[in-house]
RNA sequence: GCCCCGGUGGUGUAGUCCGGCCAAUCAUGCAGCCCUUUCGAGGCUGUGACUCGGGUUCAAAUCCCGACCGGGGCACCA
């Protein structure tokens, strides 16, 4: 092709300034990763947005949609951002996780502006409560549970809604006093002809005798009342929030109405199936109580402490909420692209090492003594070299190779041990025996030998935590140096981030391959 | 049972409001090849989806109806 011949010469021979020039001439389509970003909010000013869990455990991966997304908001409209514990239910109250889910976000990179506590607010809701009532939108409910489901079921009125309002000012005060647990409510006025019977008149105070950690009350506010009385006076703009709370939402939106206050916008995402792991705050205390599960961070458990003892960044978890977004569909969350994420981020920072799980011996004759050198990371020759030592009396030695490898050995085959030599298996039985075939790399490549991981007799007891169970294996000497919290790779087995170290045996926990 | 939502490849997502530029985007996964002393990383190529059935329309992933499927709520929990 003569033509592509002459062009190609033609530009050779320009000088360096004059082709930078050309080249700016021309507009390039960079390959770059379209990433969808989240919608925009909608009347997006002074935005407000707040995270409010209950206190009842520290974090887990269900809590991060809202607390990322609600982040991500705050930060990309420069707004401010609320923590609000909702401890208005004593029976469900751990003192120490306000700390945690404090330190939970902070592991998170969620940007907190404010913190609230709702029981130190109690005062507020009494407050609001008494002005529903001196209006005539709310009264004290005596009715027995059963016969107040039994009317409202009909749309039927109980006769505590007729009361007067100065009436009932005196039964509210009354409940503070001499009332006992589950003798009387304040409900709310709605309509007693909603097609829905949850909406009916729903109660927003009630009594209750279990002590509060931080409070010694009896009257607390229910969930949707204190969250309008509290989103109103924090000003906040934009609920974001999982579509379990659509009910809620329109029951707060009665409290809304009858205070006349201008509502925020509220938005509900999807649903977040996600399967594995235990989620439940109340069956995670219950089994650490119980010692089926060592504490908070148990593998097991889908707590960010377990996530932040496996390896698992925060920034991969920030990701793959991103990529979920705010849809109102419910969706599976898939742990293997959070996986994914997360490689992406520690690969480059994993320093390599050699592990075999369950360990078999391999003995090799015919062998020298030998120090093989592997890289630390094929990528960055900078890191250095780490040193295996293979120490061979009268030309014997022993290794070890791990089960599998072990299992798929076949007599006459030659396999590579990697970064040191090629062996050629002679027999297995509960051992493996081999000798000593060639040196060169080039010598397995072209006999497509196998090349698989090996420590020698010199190595370092290994417990590995994964979330399927414990796997004990032996893996390079060299370990006994590394810090806990490392994170490192086994090399043909996968990420981990080392525990405890500088002990007899290393445990690591299993991040994923 | 009663009240609500929602259904785009294995998974997640864009597009749906305002029908045509969508024989449908991107990510992840998976498969193959190249590269590489890891089954890692990197490169290249490929696979694969509008739940179904009707209707409206010149034209439907997009609008309407129905079916099916999935989810939520029906607490003196949040």
């Amino acid at each position: 092709m003569p033509a592509v011949e002459e062009v190609v010469r033609e530009v050779n021979s320009l000088p360096k300034e004059k082709l930078t020039e050309e080249i700016k001439k021309y507009e390039f389509i960079e390959k770059k990763e379209k990433r969808t970003e989240l919608p925009e909010l909608a009347n997006a000013e002074n935005v407000v947005l707040r995270f409010a869990p209950n206190p009842s455990g520290p974090l887990h991966i269900g809590h991060c949609r809202a607390a990322i997304l609600n982040d991500e908001y705050a930060k990309r409209y420069k707004g401010k951002f609320i923590l609000r514990l909702e401890d208005t239910d004593p029976a469900r109250v751990d003192p120490q996780a306000y700390d945690a889910i404090l330190h939970d976000l902070e592991w998170l990179g969620v940007s907190i502006h404010e913190i609230a506590i709702q029981s130190d607010r109690l005062d507020i809701y009494y407050e609001h409560a008494k002005k529903l009532i001196e209006i005539d939108a709310a009264y004290v409910c005596t009715c027995p549970q059963e016969e107040f489901r039994k009317l409202r079921n009909r749309s039927i009125a109980c006769k505590c809604r007729e009361i007067s309002a100065e009436e009932n000012l005196k039964r509210f005060a009354k409940m503070f006093r001499e009332r006992k647990e589950g003798e009387a409510v304040v409900r709310v006025k709605t309509d007693l002809k909603l097609p829905d019977p949850a909406m009916r008149d729903f109660i927003i105070l009630r009594i209750t005798d279990e002590p509060h950690p931080r409070v010694n009350r009896r009257v607390y506010p229910l969930y949707n009342f204190s969250v309008a009385v509290d989103d109103h006076l924090m000003n906040v703009t934009h609920v974001l929030r999982g579509k379990d709370h659509i009910i809620n939402t329109r029951k707060q939106e009665f409290i809304y109405d009858y205070f006349g206050w201008k509502k925020p916008e509220f938005i509900h995402y999807g649903l977040l199936k996600i399967e594995g792991l235990e989620l439940s705050t109340s069956l995670m205390a219950k089994g650490i109580k119980e010692g089926i599960y060592s504490d908070w961070s148990d593998v097991r458990l889908g707590t960010l402490l377990a996530m932040k003892r496996r390896g698992i960044q925060p920034e991969a978890i920030r990701r793959a909420m991103l990529d979920v977004g705010i849809k109102d569909t419910d969706i599976s969350f898939s742990w293997k692209n959070l996986y994914a994420y997360n490689g992406e981020i520690i690969e480059p920072k994993a320093n390599r090492y050699f592990f075999v799980p369950s360990p078999r011996e391999l003995l090799v004759e015919g062998c020298a003594d030998k120090t093989a050198l592997a890289p630390l990371h094929p990528d960055f020759p900078e890191r250095g070299k780490r040193k295996l030592e293979i120490k061979a009396r009268e030309g014997k030695t022993r290794i070890y190779i791990s089960q599998q490898d072990f299992d798929a050995l076949k007599e006459g085959e030659v396999v590579r041990l990697m970064e040191a030599f090629n062996v050629e298996i002679l027999r297995v039985d509960n051992k493996a025996f081999a000798k000593f075939h060639s040196e060169a790399l080039e010598e397995a490549r072209r006999r497509r030998a196998k090349l698989i991981q090996w420590v020698p007799e010199e190595n370092a007891k290994v417990r590995v935590i994964a979330p399927e169970g414990m796997i004990e294996g032996l893996g390079e000497v060299n370990l006994k140096n590394l810090r806990a919290g490392g994170i490192v790779q086994f090399e043909r087995f996968g990420f981990v981030r080392v525990d405890e170290a500088g002990k007899d045996e290393l445990v690591v926990y299993f991040a994923h391959k």
